[in-house]
DNA sequence: TTGACGTACGAACATTTGTTTGATACAAAC
DNA sequence: GTTTGTATCAAACAAATGTTCGTACGTCAA
């Protein structure tokens, strides 16, 4: 019978989220077996149900633990941010973007998560919840409030929404769909290339920030 | 032995077509069984394998026309603008998203087109050749011709590409990821809804595009 | 009528899927 | 030493998958 989650960090269980998540982050769930992910994880096809119970269950805890911690990691930067007595607008966008695009994880890490995240919102399976109660709307509550603290003028928060959304597509389009974006500009992901997308969307939304209509 | 393409419309294949790109939309490739999708089409399992060869070719199909056909309805705006004389940046802009927003599509058309590039994004699947070369490239000159007609002054075009990128992500990911804007927002997408997505891209763009450092 | 051909359909194919079972090894506790 | 509980593993399970085969129905030409 399948035990409950121990808190302990089981080696096995370990390298089956390891693995579990990079697959599922490579290939999409259905196309991954678990035959595939247990003979990644140097282990046997019985362990997954015995450690997790299920498939999904193992899909979920992939998410309730290792996507969630690099969530925390990309969050980091702006909460130190936050902690400061006063910072700028620019800062602000250039610290998100920096932490999704170049910031404190590997470029792999990067990959998978950006690849999950994606996934899920057009999947929309039980994961979504986790995802998104506890990772992005935390994120985007975050962020809007430091803007109400840094911003010049009041901004409604209906149309500061509309820009954290813009920005968190932008930060996600650049690093989800990276086929697309090297054969459109014909440049290579080298971190010159990521450097110059970060002031980019740095800059383009600090204009949108900025303006009302800039016609 | 499967017959070659009849570029004749036969019933059974349009119907086929059809119910293979809302399930593929819907579910992801792998999620998807050929009895599902016969079924749905209200014929036999061995139809596909006996009209398109295989469940790959079916999804190369949905692309090769379905797909296609409706890339070619969200640019036609935009080449209908380029007819004209004189056209303003900021109609280039409204005309792009509201093309992929509110356009001459059905809102149930809208969400399968984003469904698909966005699952093929993240899939690379023999598909995404067809829908990069076919589609987005071509889009993607498109709209960097008209901005440099209309433009005041001189981009490079590195930067103007990145621009772009930014524009379709932002299109993209407010098509594709309904759930979170709803969630981040409170608002459910109705026409009022979408107009107002559509000016905010608008305005964010056009700062985005005028200004340099607009801290 | 006969033959040929394109289409439709049911049944079966061999794989692959997630899951379950039963047995074994090992360690700690009594 | 015995017991108890956990972890490991091979084998088998039923269900679902994509694909193939054989056949029947129709239409048109000879």
């Amino acid at each position: 019978m399948s035990q409950a989650h121990t808190k302990q960090t089981d080696p096995t269980q370990e390298r089956l989220l390891d693995e579990a998540e990079r697959l599922f982050a490579n290939k999409g769930y259905d196309a991954v077996s678990l035959r595939e992910i247990t003979a990644a994880a140097g282990t046997h096809l019985a362990a997954v149900n015995y450690h997790f119970g299920s498939k999904e269950n193992l899909y979920l805890e992939v998410f309730r633990t290792r996507y969630m911690e690099r969530a925390r990691k990309i969050q980091q930067p702006l909460v130190e941010l936050e902690k400061q007595e006063h910072f700028t607008p620019e800062e602000v966008v250039r610290t998100l973007a920096k932490a999704f695009l170049s910031g404190p994880l590997t470029d792999e890490e990067r990959q998978r998560h950006s690849q999950l995240v994606a996934r899920e919102m057009g999947q929309q399976s039980k994961a979504f919840q986790v995802l998104s109660k506890e990772a992005m709307v935390p994120f985007m509550e975050l962020a809007i409030r430091m803007w109400q603290r840094c911003l010049p003028q009041e901004v409604e928060p209906e149309r500061l929404k509309l820009i954290v959304l813009s920005i968190f597509s932008q930060v996600l389009y650049f690093s989800f769909a990276r086929p697309v974006v090297s054969l459109a500009t014909g440049r290579k992901y080298d971190e010159e290339f990521v450097d110059q997308i970060v002031e980019h969307i740095t800059q383009f939304t600090l204009c949108g920030l900025g303006g009302g209509n800039g016609k």
